[in-house]
DNA sequence: GTCTATAGCCCGATAGAC
DNA sequence: GTCTATCGGGCTATAGAC
C-alpha cells in the first residue's frame, strides 16, 4: 500500500497535465511514465474524463493540506500571504511549471463538464480562504487592503495565476517571484 | 491585397485560437468557418505553424494600433491605464473570451518555436509600453507606483492576464472588470 | 491486473484534376 | 484557387487471451 498503481498513475498524469494541460494528457504518455501499457491505464480510470477529474481532485487536496498547515503554523495574515505565494513558488521550482487549475482555466471552453466543475471549485475555495486572510489582515490594521474583500481576494488569486502565466511566457521562473513580491507589497507594506 | 481570402482565414483562425488555443486550431475548423474545403487553406498557409504565427502577428498588430490610438488621444498616465484595461474588456465583450497571447502562454511548452517567439514578443512589447506609462505616472506624482518599473509593468500585465484567466474559470466576464478596477486603484488612487 | 491487437475517429499534410 | 481523394499517425476506447 506504499505506492499502489492508482497513485502512481495519478502522480504521472498530474505531471503531464501541469506541463501540457488537459489536451496534452494522453493514456500513452501516462503509460510510458508509469511503465505499463496503454490499455492497463483504462482498467484504473475508464475514460480520460475520469482520469482528469481524479487528478484535479488529487491536486486540490494536496494544496488544501498545505493551506491547512499554514493555518496551523501562523496567525499573522501577512505571513500567511507570503507562505501562500511560496506554495506556487515551490511548484515552479519542482519543474511542474505552473498551477494545474490556472492551466485548465485557459482550456475551460473545451473541458469536459465534470473536470470544469472540479477546476472551478479550486478557484472558489482559494478565493474564500484568501478572503478570510484578508479580513484578518484588515482587522490587524493593514491599511492597504481596501475595497470589497471578495474582489481583493479575486485580485490576489488573479495576480498569482497571471504571474505564473507571464513567467511561463518568458520561460523565466524568477519573474514569478518578482511579480508576487510586488503584489504582496501592494497589500501589506505600511502606508 | 486583391485576395481577401487571406484575411478571412486569419480572422476565422484568430476566433478559433482565442477560444481554444493553438491545439484547438484545426484546418477543418477554419475551412468550415470561411466556407472552403480543408485543402484550400493549405494553399494560403502551408503548415499549421505558418497559420498560427500569422494569426499571432495579426493580433499583435491590431492591439498595437489601439495602443497607438491611446497614445495619440491622451497624455494622462492614469487614463492610459484605464483605456488599456478597456482594450481587454472589449475583447471579452466581443465573445473572443480572452487575450490570445495569454492563452498561448499557457500552452508555451508545446508551441512550435516560431509561434512561441511571436507570443513572447507580445509580452515584451506590452511590458515596455506599460513601463513607459508608469514612468510618466511617477513623474506626474502618482504616489503608489513603487519599486522597479519593469517589475511594476510585469505586475500590471500579469494582473490583467490573470483576471481574464479567472473570469474564464468562473465563466463570468464581470469578474474581469472588478479585478482590473482593483488593480488600477492599487496604482492610481491617492495616498 | 496486465497484456496484444485492433476498431474508429480526427488530425496535418500531399497529389493531382479542373 | 478550389476541389476530391487519400495517406500516415496519434488519439480514446474496446475485446479478449493470460
Amino acid at each position: 500500500m506504499s505506492s499502489p498503481t492508482n497513485q502512481r498513475i495519478l502522480d504521472a498524469a498530474q505531471q503531464l497535465m501541469q506541463a501540457q494541460g488537459y489536451t496534452g494528457l494522453s493514456f500513452a504518455g501516462v503509460a510510458a511514465a508509469v511503465g505499463l501499457r496503454k490499455a492497463s491505464i483504462f482498467h484504473h480510470f475508464p475514460t480520460k474524463e475520469d482520469l482528469a477529474r481524479a487528478v484535479v481532485a488529487h491536486y486540490r487536496t494536496a494544496i488544501r493540506d498545505q493551506m491547512t498547515t499554514i493555518d496551523q503554523t501562523t496567525d499573522d495574515p501577512r505571513e500567511k500571504l507570503v507562505r501562500y505565494a511560496g506554495l506556487y513558488q515551490a511548484l515552479l521550482q519542482r519543474r511542474e511549471h505552473m498551477c494545474l487549475c490556472g492551466l485548465l482555466a485557459a482550456e475551460a471552453l473545451t473541458l469536459p463538464e465534470t473536470v470544469r466543475v472540479e477546476m472551478r471549485a479550486y478557484f472558489v475555495e482559494h478565493e474564500a480562504w484568501l478572503g478570510g486572510v484578508l479580513a484578518a489582515g484588515q482587522a490587524a490594521g493593514l491599511p492597504r487592503i481596501e475595497g470589497p474583500l471578495t474582489t481583493v481576494a479575486a485580485f490576489v488569486l488573479a495576480g498569482i495565476e497571471g504571474a505564473m502565466l507571464v513567467a511561463r511566457a518568458h520561460d523565466d521562473d524568477a519573474r514569478f517571484e518578482a511579480i508576487a513580491a510586488q503584489l504582496l507589497a501592494s497589500l501589506t507594506s505600511p502606508r
